[in-house]
RNA sequence: GCCCCCGUAGCUCACCUGGAUAGAGCAUCGGUUUCCUAAACCGAGGGUAGCAGGUUCGAGUCCUGCCGGGGGUACCA
């Protein structure tokens, strides 16, 4: 990982400060903690206040290991620093403030550094080789096939396309799979209902709104009569044996639920680098079972397979029911165990929602037990580089949303809705915008998908038809709208770029904010990555489209709006890096959550 | 019953591995356009961070209990 420059060079200041200040200390204890530059890097903040400088490291901890009290040593070391400080070149100033110390960097050598670090790395910046080529999957969206897509498919889709391109940035192989919901005991609903009240249709011609009418009468009718259930396992345990009218039917249901997820996903930019489904595992699963067997984890209980994992708060792995079926959890041990052995992943990332995190329990800790049993090597196992990367529900109003209720928002709705409206405000803002249907998409598309990253992904989502198509405030609208201002500037900058400018102009307070988000946008790219959430790409691209929004409706003394693009060709020129550098960033930063950006709306 | 997640301004949410005076947006009220896109910007009001303890120099953040909401709790996925 690239470290920021000056950053560094206050941890080194304050390494030396601490080891001259407290040499006796330093003597016995040696380059650590306080007099080791590395663990200050670390361990340093961001004040709360930016006026208190651009770093901050807190003494607290270190007043009974220096003997001192945090205010003293902050003063102590800050003023010690202070002598040598002509010998950082990007440091301005070193002060105390309560058991704080601070650190000014020298802004022009800031702005500089981080303006070229920009214009020449271009779409790079911001990235790293940190996976080195290591692999990482990504399991999102994954549908289930006869049913459509809702609303509540749309976090662990966008959610997962976002990781998959931010870990794609850091520099893994990143491998996005689209799990689909292919099999299981609802095919047997699906094919007794299609069988009781299709009509004799054929699927091919039906759609998916008409299966999930069916599967939502197979609901009604079960309540009523319990035996359609026993005649629905019936009917899946058939498909899995392999009857061939049966497999048929699945196989066309499956055609035509495929055929619309397509459609949503070119919608919304979804990409996958492989799409399978719960079938494909179909003859994995018993070498599966027969290796617990063999390691002796299984047992039998009420008729069931199961794997006892020896947890009070944790029901059995069910391995088989008692009619000899396979089960959800069965395939998901075999896809865990097909992956690792294919691709021999760096992490395995399921983005799947909070209620199935005790499944998610189950099955790794059956891992775990497995590769205890057969004392697989420490760096041979996949226990540690699964991970369940859970979300809260999306709900609406006070309902939760549930397909077997057929109460249920069609995606495709949402989004068609939201383009409607970008649609309408651009006859109204810029009637005369050449691509009006493509840049309406776009803004329709990002205002969706921005709402659902606005909020940290373990929490409830609360769907609102209001705040979706919002387009003001923080929202994807208003970065894609900062986006084309900037490109606007751009267009209206008489000149070429440069990379060669007077970096002493940018010497404004508004502008300082702005160059020190660009900065710290590497570290919220790894900041995202570490807690598997782009929520915190997206806060921060808020904060610096508000800050550079603030540098453009900047007045001066006079009260007149101090522009960018002025008769001051230097002054121009140096503003423009500094246009050219934010939006690059914001583009970067929106293709990351997975949103387009226009250059004109 | 047990387990997990959540509880911050009227509403929706932030606060990075505990740190300085708890911050944004929406909504409300007031202001900014002879000026590069006003989908913007500035200002005002609005807080017992569910409650009670504990740990700590320091707790919205960690621990315990309680209250409230949601989810899960073997033959659905």
């Amino acid at each position: 990982m690239t470290k920021n420059r000056f950053r560094e060079e206050f941890a080194r200041a304050l390494a030396t400060a601490f080891q001259q200040a407290y040499a006796d200390k330093f003597e016995s204890m040696g380059v650590k903690e306080v007099f080791d530059a590395e663990f200050i890097y670390d361990n340093l903040e961001k004040p709360k206040d930016a006026r208190m400088g651009r770093f901050a490291f807190p003494v607290f901890r270190f007043s009974k290991l220096l003997g001192a009290k945090p205010p003293e040593i902050a003063q102590r070391v800050a003023d010690t620093a202070s002598e040598s400080i002509s010998s950082y070149d990007g440091l301005a100033a070193v002060t105390s403030a309560g058991g704080f110390i601070n650190a000014a960097t020298d802004f022009a050598a800031e702005a500089g550094e981080t303006l070229c670090e920009i214009l020449k790395s271009k779409s790079a910046y911001g990235g790293s080789d940190r996976g080195n080529g290591r692999t990482v999957l990504v399991e999102y969206s994954s549908p289930n096939i006869a049913k459509p897509f809702g609303i509540g498919h749309l976090r662990t889709t966008i959610l997962g396309n976002s990781l998959r391109r931010i870990f794609k940035k850091l520099g893994f192989d990143v491998i996005g799979v689209n799990y689909l919901g292919d099999w299981g005991t609802q095919f047997g609903k699906m094919i007794v209902a299609w069988r009781r009240w299709g009509g004799g249709a054929r699927v091919a011609d039906s759609h998916v709104t008409d299966l999930l009418e069916l599967y939502v009468r197979f609901h009604e009718e079960a309540e009523k009569e319990d035996s359609l259930n026993d005649e629905a396992r019936l009917a899946f345990k058939k498909l899995e044996e392999g009857d061939p009218e049966t497999v048929k039917l699945w196989e066309q249901f499956r055609e035509t639920s495929q055929a619309e997820f397509d459609r949503v996903y070119k919608l919304l930019g979804i990409e996958f680098d492989l799409v399978t489904g719960e079938a494909f595992l179909n003859d994995k699963m018993e070498p599966v079972i027969k290796r617990l067997e063999k390691a002796g984890l299984t047992s039998i209980s009420e008729g069931a397979l199961i794997v006892d994992l020896d947890d009070p708060h944790l029901p059995p792995c069910l391995l088989k029911k008692a009619d000899g079926a396979t089960l959800y959890a069965t395939r998901d041990l075999a896809g865990l165990i097909y992956r690792w052995e294919k691709y021999k992943f760096e992490q395995s990332l399921y983005v799947v929602g909070t209620a199935q995190s005790d499944h998610f329990k189950q099955a790794f800790k059956v891992i775990g037990l497995l590769e205890d049993k057969e004392q697989v090597p420490p760096d041979e196992r996949m226990i540690g580089r699964v991970k369940h990367i859970e979300f809260g529900w999306v709900r609406f109003g006070d309902q939760m949303l549930s397909t077997r209720r057929g109460n249920i928002i069609f995606l495709e709705d949402v989004i068609n809705k939201a383009v409607d409206l970008a649609r309408e405000k651009i006859a109204e803002k810029n009637p005369d915008l050449a691509d009006r249907d493509e840049t309406a998409l776009m803004i329709g598309v990002g205002a969706v998908l921005y709402s659902q990253f606005s909020v940290r992904r373990q929490k409830d989502v609360n769907f609102d038809w209001d705040e979706v198509l919002s387009f003001e405030g923080e929202t994807g609208p208003y970065l894609q709208y900062t986006h084309a201002r900037l490109c606007s500037l751009l267009r209206n900058y008489p000149a070429e770029v440069s990379a060669e400018f007077d970096q002493s102009l940018l010497d404004k307070e508004e502008e300082r904010r702005v160059v020190e988000l660009l900065a710290d946008f590497p570290a919220a790219v790894e900041d995202a990555a570490r807690s598997y959430d782009p929520n915190v790409i997206a806060a921060h691209l808020i904060r610096l489209a508000g800050a550079f929004n603030r540098v453009y409706q900047r007045k001066d003394d006079k009260g007149r709006i101090d522009k960018i693009i002025s008769d001051d060709a230097n002054l121009s020129a140096a503003r423009i890096a500094l246009v050219e550098s934010v939006r690059t960033v914001i583009y970067e930063g929106l293709s990351l959550l997975g949103i387009q950006a226009p250059q004109e709306m």
